[in-house]
DNA sequence: TTGAAAGCGGTACCAG
DNA sequence: CTGGTACCGCTTTCAA
C-alpha cells in the first residue's frame, strides 16, 4: 500500500497525494476530499522511513537513559515525551542498563536513524563516543555527564553540593559513622558521586565513612545495605545514592528488626515519588526532573527561530527535603540496639530545606 | 555521509560497501578491508531509514502499553526488549496513558514504522483499532484485550480467578465490607476487571462491596482509598486493583493512623518487586511478566522457520501471594479502631499459595 | 568477486 | 491548483 496506488483510485498524482498528507492548504477541497477518500478505504498509512528519508529530516528525537526502570529517568523522559509531542515529534528511548556496550549501540542507533536530537542521561561515556556524536552534527543535550562543546548542552545537577547537606545534617544529629550506598556505576574510574560523598565526609574529620554497591535496583540497595551491617561498622546512619536504593535499603534494615530512625538513619536522592510513600518517608535531595525535561527539550526543539542548543553548562541546586528517616543518633552512639521502647512515629510532616 | 561517499573513498561500488555493511561472505578479505577502512574514516553510519526503506523490512518490533510507569507493564517490557535484542531486533516503545486518543496514534505510528511486528499491552482497545491492524498485516500480540482473530495471539491473564482468590481469602478472615481501589481505566464500558471484582463479591451474600477510582499511580491509589474511607462504609479491607496503588492504599491508611493489617487489611495485584520492599509486605497475587514477555517475543518473532503467531488464546493463572498486609478482621468487626495497643509485627515471611 | 542500475515510498521543485 | 520527475540512501538482482 503506497502513495501510487493511492493516487491512482483518487484520480491524481503522487504529489497531490502528499500534499493531502501534509495538508498543504494548495489543494482544491473537492480533489483533497476524493484523496481523503481514497486513502480510508484502502486504510493506507503512510511510510515513515520513507518520509523521513525523503524528506531528510525525522520528528523524532532519542532519549538515552541509564535505568528506566528507576522512576527518576523516567520522571524526565515522560517530561521529554510530553514537550516533544507537543511540537510534533516523536521520541525514541533506549536503555542502557549502566552497560557502556549498550549505550555505543544506542548511540549508533540514534545516530542511525538521524534524529532531530538526542537526550543522553547516562552516568559515563567515553570521550570517542562524545566526539563520534559531535561528529553526527545532531544537537545533544547530555545529563551529567562531559564537558561543554560544540552542538552539546550539558546539564548537571550539583551533586556535590546535595550530598554535602545530607552529611552536614547527619553530623549535626550527632551521626560520625557513615555508611554509603552505592550502585555499580559509582565504581566507575571517574565516578563523580563516589568522589562528591568522600570529599564531603573528608570536610568533617570526625567522620568515618564506609561504602557498598549493587545494582541500581530495590534489591540491589537492599544488598549494598546487607553488606554494610554485615561488618562491624556498625554505621548509625546509611547514605544512599538514590532513593530507589535507599527503600532498598530501608527494607534490610526492617528485616534485621532495626528501626529507622531510631536505630539508623536512612538517605535518599532524588526525591522521586516513592520516597514519600515508602515507610518511613525518605529524608531526601530534590532534584527537579520535570524542569530537567523542560530544559532538555528547549535545548533540543528550537521554538520558532529560537537558537536550541547552547554550548555551555547548566547547573541546578538541589533542594534538602527532610522528612522521618532520619533522626539524632541513639545515645550510646552505636548503631542497632536492639529491645529499646518504640519511640513514637514522628508526623510525617515534611519540610524543605534550602 | 552517505554509501557513495565511502564507496569513493574505498574505491569500490555501493553495492560491494553495502555488501560489507550486511558481512556478506562474498566480499573479497582485502576489499572488505579497504572498505572498513573508509567507513571508520569518516566516521559512516548507515541511514537506518533508507535501509528499511530499501529492504522492506524493519528488524524492530513495536511495544505499546498504558502505563510504563508502573513496573508491572515495565517488566514485560525489559523482557521483551531483551529477548528481542537477542534475536537482533530492536524495541520501540510507546506509552498510552490510559487515553484511547494516545491507543490511536501509537497504533498508527507502529504501522507507519512498519515494525515487524506489535506487543499491545492495554486494557481497552476499539474494535476499529483490531480492525486496523488486522489490515495492516503486521502479527499482533494482545495483553488482555480483545478476541481470538487472523494474524493475532491474545495473551490474557485469568484476573477474575486471581481476584476470587482474594476475595475468598479476606472472607475466611472474618472481612465483610470490602473496599476496592481501581484505577480510572476499569470505569470504561467493558471494564472486564472491574466486573470480575463485583461478580467474585456476588458468589458470597455476606459481603458487601465499595468502589473507587483514580489514576494508577502511588497518588492515584491514595486518593482512591481517601474516598473510601471517607464515608461511614468503614471497610475492613481494601482491595486494590493493582500493587502500585496498593502502597498508594497503604500511605492514605498510614497517615490516618489507620494500623495494617490490625485495623484494615489491604491487597495488590501483580506482585512487582515494590510489593515486597514497601510496609508492610503487601499480599497479592503474582502474574508471571517473565513469562507474558517471552510469550509475546516467541509469538512476534519466529525463530528458525517456527510458524510463530498463533490465532489463538493463551491463558496464565495467577497465583496468590500471602504476605503482611492482611490479617483477621479485629473482633468488634469495625474499620479503624483508634487507641488500641499495637499488635507484634508478623515475621516478613511470605508464601505462595495456587 | 565486483559493478551498474532498478527500485523502495515519499518529498519538493518546476512547469503548466 | 495539479502533474511530472529528480532525488533521498540503501538493497538487490543481473551481468560481467
Amino acid at each position: 500500500m503506497n502513495l501510487e496506488q493511492v493516487a491512482r483510485r483518487a484520480r491524481v498524482s503522487t504529489a497531490t497525494v502528499s500534499r493531502v498528507l501534509n495538508n498543504a492548504s494548495v489543494v482544491k477541497s473537492s480533489t483533497r476530499a476524493r484523496v481523503v477518500k481514497a486513502i480510508e478505504e484502502l486504510k493506507y498509512h503512510p511510510n515513515l522511513h520513507a518520509r523521513s528519508l525523503a524528506g531528510g529530516k525525522s520528528r523524532t528525537i532519542g532519549v538515552i537513559a541509564s535505568n528506566m526502570e528507576n522512576p527518576f529517568f523516567f520522571d524526565i523522559y515522560k517530561t521529554i515525551e510530553s514537550d516533544a509531542h507537543d511540537r510534533g515529534y516523536e521520541v525514541v528511548m533506549a536503555n542502557t542498563d549502566y552497560r557502556s556496550e549498550q549505550l555505543v549501540s544506542s548511540i549508533r542507533l540514534m545516530i542511525g536513524r538521524r534524529v532531530a536530537g538526542l537526550a543522553a542521561i547516562v552516568s559515563e561515556m567515553a570521550p570517542e563516543l562524545i566526539e563520534e556524536l559531535a561528529e553526527s552534527r545532531i544537537p545533544v543535550v547530555f545529563y551529567d555527564v562531559g564537558t561543554p562543546r560544540r552542538n552539546i548542552t550539558n546539564i548537571r545537577v550539583n551533586y556535590r553540593r546535595g550530598i554535602e547537606k545530607v552529611v552536614d545534617y547527619l553530623h549535626s544529629l550527632g551521626h560520625r559513622r557513615l555508611g554509603f550506598v552505592g550502585h555499580h556505576a559509582i565504581l566507575g574510574p571517574i565516578n563523580e558521586r563516589m568522589k562528591a560523598v568522600m570529599d564531603a565526609v573528608a570536610r568533617i574529620p570526625s567522620l568515618e565513612v564506609r561504602t557498598a554497591a549493587d545494582a541500581d535496583t530495590l534489591e540491589g540497595g537492599r544488598q549494598a545495605a546487607r553488606s554494610l551491617l554485615a561488618t562491624d561498622f556498625a554505621p548509625t546512619a546509611i547514605v544512599c545514592v538514590n532513593d530507589v536504593t535507599a527503600v532498598g535499603a530501608l527494607y534490610e534494615l526492617r528485616e534485621r528488626g532495626i528501626r529507622v530512625p531510631q536505630d539508623v538513619s536512612v538517605t535518599g536522592f532524588d526525591n522521586i515519588k516513592l520516597s514519600e510513600f515508602c515507610y518511613p518517608a525518605l529524608t531526601t535531595v530534590h532534584i527537579p526532573r520535570e524542569r530537567v525535561g523542560h530544559i532538555i527539550c528547549d535545548c533540543l526543539l528550537p521554538r520558532s527561530g529560537k537558537p536550541a542548543v547552547i554550548d555551555s553548562e547548566i547547573v541546578i541546586d538541589p533542594e534538602f527535603v527532610v522528612r522521618d528517616s532520619t533522626g539524632p543518633v541513639s545515645p550510646s552512639g552505636a548503631g542497632h540496639r536492639p529491645g529499646q521502647p518504640d519511640a513514637v512515629h514522628p508526623a510525617a510532616q515534611s519540610q524543605l530545606l534550602s
